[in-house]
DNA sequence: AATGAATGAGAATTCATTCAT
DNA sequence: TATGAATGAATTCTCATTCAT
């Protein structure tokens, strides 16, 4: 008597989803060349054959980790439809990024390594540009609304510092002091501090 | 009549010259892993086998370029001897560091695909504690005299969005507003803005 | 209420045909090494551990197609008990091995390729021995009859033409004029021609 | 001190030679997909990497050994400039055929086995077109010549014939009696005969 | 110093076959 | 009987590195 529908279905997704974690984990933390089918697989306790069942090439592995990824991080930035008020959605905005940031730090580790790497921009270009304009157009609407000169640039620097603080985190780790960071960036960023330099 | 020391001396400074700047050409545009000693060979005009004869190993010539830009690349850090006036120094840095990275993108897209890769970071890791250290003590160095408060945070912040900016730059490339956004900076670490935060 | 055993019997027996009907036209159209046990079972609509349940190994699927037409095939020669006049039956063996061709071509293209195929030889050496003889028999005895001299060496050449247009035919499909060639050899083995040549 | 170019060239047009002479061997007697590169690299006593020194793939091993046969092949047809009396160029045909096979059975064997599989026929359908066409046109024109009614279909029946005994020949090898065979050819298309069918 | 042929240790991928249910 | 998840051995191909000359 073969298992039903339902039982191969769960055991599909369980084994699927053991071997996304297990590849991020090591993608992370070897790259995504220094890590092999065999590593993932030996990782996630299976055969290499059968992650060449679940996935059809290294490639999908990874195209199939940053599309889950793209998912719950465009989330994110989607402020406007927790607060009407351009300030505390440029709070939350920060909040959350941080938030995120130190909840998938593997995720984004492994991304940062990648998005700059040519050969296989072709599958890292397509969130980049979706995550980066959709995180821009968020920043500019804001500060749009806050009434600031200069609104795309100013998004610019924003996202610039977000990054380059991600940056700096995901390589220091637990050296990097991204609480105080976080602070200072929000005080810089509040009602009070934008107000004076709302006409530069 | 068999050639001086010298002038053997000059070849082999020029060989070797070449073989680190080609590589970084390749490195830079097809990643680390993508590129082979082949090509580097073929692109400085060499065999494999005597690229051998001047790099113990392809991890080798990657040393010697991060080495070789370790050294300019501090140079621009070094702002304290060529002003006095710590307002001036920031500027400095900043204009700097742009043009430096202008000048160097190349170098700057391979080491960013490089600086989180663990398996490589034996190689990438004394670059970036270096760099990194010297850097932010400069610039903490200038907030001290400038006599912010919390100048390590500070420093970090200016120091994210120089990285930040730098990123999104080698990303974006030509599309970037580069020019925008250094205009935009060094008007928010001028005096005059400085002066409306220093108690932030 | 339980099927009886007839039902089994028939519903094994169907599938079995369906398998093997559905193998048949994968090693055809892709070659027996191109044809996974996946295509077949996906074709023939059933799971790929059901396929092992009716045939032990993916050779042994080609094993029960070579059988099953090698019966139908020795059928096609067997002309002597359809006429008494070797001229009448000489027609009709090429008449019927041309119809069978024509109606089995998906068989025989499979077969051809595997034909030389020494790894596989040990399954279709044995066809191959069979039905020849067979075939080279029958034609002798006709000639023998029709009273021709070297009748094994026209037997040979007889089945010569015959397999060398089945190949042509075969390979260029309906861009071949089958027919025309069809005809042709019905004249240069009529009773007139033959008259000609018998003491050739 | 480096090798001269020479010795290079040399060693590399020894190597190859001695790789392709192995993959024929081995896929005239294995097939082509029961052969691997480890086993053409031990035959050829060299490593597996060094196979991929000289040919890009697996596939471009067989390509460069059709091509090569392609070229030798093509001039056995080429009978026109041999001798102006179309009888003599039948009898030309047909000998030179028959020894060629003789003398290449190893290439035609591995090429037969190719023929009619499909996922390799870009490779073959290049030569089997341009071979075959080739053949069929010199064969016409001296049935023309010769003044044969129907010389297309008479082409088609001799191009048949040769074929289908040499894939006798290919399969039962020495037990299979070329030589009269031949002869009884030779006969059945010498000028006595064809002055008989002319009219047919 | 210089060449490029040669090696060999992996890497990704495929697929016939087995197995637990 | 039936399913399809799981295995593992084999296969193609890559490339840093060595070596003979």
């Amino acid at each position: 008597m073969p298992r039903s529908k339902e039982q191969f279905k769960e055991m599909r997704e369980k084994t699927r989803s053991i071997i996304l974690e297990k590849a991020l984990l090591l993608f992370a933390n070897k790259g995504f060349h220094g890590t092999s089918i065999n590593d993932i697989a030996n990782e996630a306790g299976i055969s290499k054959g059968l992650a060449y069942n679940y996935f059809e090439s290294k490639d999908a592995i990874l195209q199939a980790i940053i599309d889950t990824a793209l998912t719950a991080g465009l989330e994110v930035m989607n402020v406007s439809k927790l607060s009407d008020d351009p300030y505390k959605q440029l709070e939350l905005l920060i909040v959350k990024t941080f938030d995120h940031i130190q909840k998938n730090d593997n995720y984004w580790r492994m991304f940062s390594t990648l998005m700059l790497q040519p050969k296989l921009s072709n599958i890292t270009e397509k969130m980049v540009n979706e995550f980066g304009t959709n995180a821009m157009n968020e920043t500019i609407k804001i500060f749009k609304k806050i009434g600031i000169r200069n609104p795309e640039t100013e998004a610019l620097i924003l996202d610039g510092v977000l990054d380059g603080i991600i940056l700096h985190y995901l390589f220091f780790k637990d050296k990097y002091p991204i609480k105080k960071v976080k602070n200072k960036l929000l005080k810089k960023y509040s009602r009070e501090e934008l107000e004076k330099i709302k006409v530069l």
